[in-house]
DNA sequence: CGCCTTCGGGG
DNA sequence: GTGTACGAAGGCG
């Protein structure tokens, strides 16, 4: 009989001396199934310029159960034809590295380390999460957790649908021993939240706990041990597809793995008896279970580069995402209490456990995180497991499936040695960065032009591969480009890079499903769609980077610096031609964008310019290159490389729809109160919308007054910071470190602990600043006074000061006339401090660095002060 | 700046 | 399991 069914997870296991394959699969009406296969061993190839008899009777002699045949394979780097490679088949693949290494000493091995699983997969052209067709029989199981299928024969079956999925979450509780994290050796586990998708028994969650306590979701144990086969028999009986839990890598499933050890009870969360193996790795585990996929929002929202988050707990990320609240629980102390305390008490304890499986969960589901997995597992062909780690084995796994198809060997990953001198050999210089003209546009529309997809477009134009690299010179004859940076490659003619041939497959992929997106109606399916051509993207732009990293199997450094050298190469020639031809000037660009600068005012004239330049740059540059329009910026301001803002305007169907933008400029760092950031987003406002600089000078102006009639609230001159270790363990001195000092002595028990965020004002006084920092609270309570030439000189002042700069606008300007009220107030102060921070002029306010040589302020000739952590003081002793 | 070390999440 | 991989931010010279 046929099943047809969707691959979860594969691995293999010995039997009789001889390996089987088992497709942990989800069949079309969603049971789980494993399929058998027997019969496929485990190989990989020998390069050798020795005597190929010798060498194949050395390796046989010494394995005897090995079979060696010559065979004729193109070798990865450098263009040239097939030679003849031993190919050597073992038995074992647990004892291939064993032949590996005895080999090596006759020549270089090839695909030598390719899991097993993948190995197989790659030969049968089976992919991650793809259909596979079985044909065979079902048998009776008793090694496995679901049905059994016995199979002759598998094969791919291109399809695009998903099969539905069931998730659990959990989460545990423990009570650690005094202040520290609880430790798996000996702080039991009090409470294990479950969360499940769809419902288990009718329930959403259940919560575990030892305690006495039962009621509605919540199950009570006399001990750890039986809450614990609890738990392992509800896995079993629900038995996900995907287990979630947040940071469950580095801590919960490491922490029960390690309690279910220690209390002598079964380690297997999986379809097999298999126990859970944990890979350690760096930083924390990578968990393996059978049949299943362990999943851990955490670790895929940290990795995540379009999203950003200013703290990456539970909290900030499920406020952020979900708009849902974390249950409030005011740190270790009071979880000891509610555990110790009355029966509300610790319902209250279970209702917070609850909720932290159900956010795990929730992420996971509602925010779709798995989505762009899925899709990466059947572009890559990697299992979902191993799709949520990095790139680089995702290229790997594609590269490897083409390279199979055309005879090509892929190389062994390289040693620790050659890891370390490849890092140290590498140098990749990277992108362009045009000279920003820099200034305020506000006297005709900045058109903004993208390279679409550059680097791929790169690769495919010039046909950069590591197959086609010329490293012999004698196929210089040949025809091929030569980079930039002198690397040659044969042109298509000769041969097809693979590197091109994927690349042209995931972009016009990508094109198909972004059309395919627009007429979807269906929110569900459009959202796969979007997921699809989210990780057809990511594939495509992260290929050029593969080759310039130090642990790839195929690092050519010639190639990642001729792609990055062809980038800028190009973005040269575009500016050049633009401004050449179009009687405008190129103000900015970065590796793959240029701005162009217009004399026109009229949006719909200016697209029209866009349009025209985008075509005659595209039918100018070489191959499938080509620049698009992208928008365009009515104002602009731009302060240096990388920083700019300005008023965008993108076309939205017939109309436009316009949105200030901001790059670079510090409107979001941590060590800035909320008046900073919000007198810079206003200042901005108002220069690019009303174009009224002096206008924003006034608005600055007021800010500053404000300041000094105190009609600013504490929260906004609140800075927040994070305490990351123990006060006694920072060696510099710092504003929050010292707070937490001081808290210490008032209240200990009050005070901030490690991993607290911690927000302070800084207050009037004589000490150093960090020393003035100061709870809000406290503030408030004892009236203290603020240090308001601190919140002008350090916080709103700098970020300000640049963009005025960049306005042409100088600093004497923006505060005129109550700059000077303030300088005046603070030049009483006499105190002479040890060094100083910078020299400020007494009428101006212009600063300096360093003292200028005239000994007076260069531009009004006024005496100088000096100022040091925002006092100010008279100059007296020239350095 | 630019290099080196640390820390993240979890209870 | 034919294995294993970071990256951002802060401190320091």
């Amino acid at each position: 009989m046929k099943i047809t069914a969707q691959i979860l997870d594969v691995d293999y296991l010995q039997l009789n001396g001889r390996p089987v394959i088992r497709l942990f699969c989800k069949k079309e009406d969603g049971e789980p199934v494993c399929i058998l296969t027997n019969g496929f061993l485990p190989y990989f190839y020998l390069h050798t310029n020795q005597d190929f008899r010798r060498v194949s009777e050395a390796i046989k002699s010494k394995f005897p159960a090995v079979r060696v045949e010559v065979v004729r394979k193109f070798l990865p780097i450098g263009y040239g034809e097939r030679v003849e490679v031993l190919k050597i088949t073992g038995t074992d693949p647990s004892r291939i590295p064993e032949i590996r290494e005895f080999s090596s000493s006759f020549g270089t091995p090839y695909e030598a380390d390719i899991l097993f699983k993948y190995r197989f997969m790659v030969d049968k052209g089976l992919k991650g999460m793809g259909w596979v067709e079985a044909e065979g029989k079902y048998i009776p199981s008793k090694s496995v957790k679901c049905k059994l299928f016995e199979a002759e024969t598998v094969k791919p079956v291109e399809r695009s649908d998903y099969v539905p999925l069931k998730y659990l979450s959990f989460d545990i509780e423990c009570i650690p021993e005094g202040d520290r994290l609880p430790e798996p050796e000996t702080d039991p586990v009090v409470i294990i939240s479950i969360s499940f998708n769809p419902d288990y028994r009718g329930e959403e969650n259940i919560v575990l706990i030892t305690k006495p306590v039962s009621g509605p979701g919540i199950i009570g144990f006399s001990s750890e041990e039986e809450m614990l086969q609890k738990f392992l028999e509800i896995i079993q009986d629900y038995d996900p597809d995907i287990i979630i839990g947040y940071n469950i890598y580095n801590f919960d499933l490491p922490y029960i793995v390690k309690r279910l050890e220690v209390l002598n009870l079964p380690k297997n969360l999986g379809r097999d008896d298999k126990p859970v193996f944990l890979k350690k790795l760096q930083n924390g585990y990578q968990p393996t279970v059978t049949g299943r996929v362990v999943v851990d929002p955490y670790d895929i929202l940290r990795r995540d580069p379009y999203i950003r988050f200013r703290k990456y707990d539970l909290s900030t990320v499920s406020r952020e995402m979900l708009g849902i609240e974390k249950k409030e629980m005011g740190g270790i102390s009071e979880m000891r209490k509610l555990w110790n305390g009355s029966t509300e008490d610790i319902k209250r304890f279970v209702e917070y456990a609850r909720r932290d499986s159900e956010l795990a969960i929730k992420l996971v589901l509602e925010k779709n995180l798995l989505d762009k997995f899925f899709e990466l597992s059947r572009i890559s062909g990697l299992l979902l497991q191993d799709s949520l780690g990095g790139q680089t084995q995702r290229h790997e796994c594609r590269i490897l499936q083409e390279f199979f198809k055309r005879d090509i060997l892929m190389p062994c990953k390289p040693s620790e040695d050659e890891i370390k001198k490849h890092a140290s050999e590498r140098y990749v210089k990277g992108a362009l960065v045009l000279e920003p003209d820099i200034g305020y546009h506000d006297d005709g529309c900045v058109l903004v032009l993208d390279f679409a997809s550059l680097y791929p477009s790169i690769i495919i134009t010039f046909n950069i591969c590591p197959t086609t690299i010329i490293t012999d010179k004698k196929y210089e004859s040949l025809p091929h480009h030569t980079s930039p940076v002198g690397a040659k490659f044969v042109k298509p003619e000769v041969r097809e890079g693979i590197f091109p041939f994927i690349l042209k497959e995931l972009i016009e992929t990508r094109k198909k499903v972004k059309a395919e997106m627009k007429r979807e109606q269906d929110p569900e399916r459009k959202r796969q769609l979007n997921a699809k051509q989210l990780a057809l993207k990511v594939m495509a732009n992260s290929l050029y980077g593969y080759t310039g990293y130090p642990r790839a199997r195929l690092f050519v450094l010639e190639i990642a610096n001729s792609i990055t050298a062809y980038g800028r190469e190009n973005i040269i020639k575009t500016k050049k031609l633009i401004e050449e031809n179009f009687g405008v000037k190129v103000v900015y660009g970065d590796t793959d964008s240029v701005f162009v600068k217009t004399k026109i005012k009229d949006l719909e004239e200016a697209q029209k310019l866009g349009e025209r330049i985008s075509e005659f740059i595209t039918s100018r540059l070489p191959g499938t290159i080509s620049l698009e329009f992208e928008k365009i910026f009515k104002t602009f301001l731009i302060i240096s490389k990388k920083r700019y803002a300005g008023w965008k305007f993108e076309r939205s169907g017939d109309g436009w729809k316009d949105g200030i933008e901001m790059k670079g400029i510090e409107t979001v760092r941590r060590d800035w109160c909320p008046i900073t950031t919000e007198t810079l987003e206003k200042v901005l406002h108002i220069i690019l919308k009303d174009r009224n600089i002096s206008e924003a000078a006034r608005y600055v102006k007021g800010v500053i007054q404000s300041l000094t009639s105190g009609n600013i609230p504490l929260e906004k001159l609140t800075i927040v910071k994070g305490i990351t270790k123990t006060p006694e363990a920072y060696d510099g001195i710092q504003p929050h470190v010292e707070l937490v000092k001081k808290l210490r002595e008032r209240d200990p028990s009050k005070a901030p602990m490690v991993g607290d965020r911690i927000g302070y004002v800084i207050i009037k006084g004589n000490e150093l600043i960090s020393k003035r920092a100061e709870d809000p609270e406290f503030v408030r309570e004892k009236g203290l006074e603020i240090d308001i030439d601190y919140y002008i000189e350090n916080q709103i002042l700098p970020p300000v000061e640049r963009i005025f700069e960049a306005c042409g606008m100088k600093r004497s300007e923006i505060i005129e006339g109550v700059r000077q009220k303030n300088l005046l107030s603070f030049s009483s102060q006499e105190k002479v401090l040890d060094g100083f921070e910078k020299v400020v002029c007494k009428k101006c306010g212009w600063s300096f660095r360093r003292p200028p040589l005239k000994g007076v302020c260069p531009d009004c000739d006024s005496e100088l002060l000096f100022s040091k952590y925002g006092y100010i003081g008279r100059f007296i002793k020239a350095v």
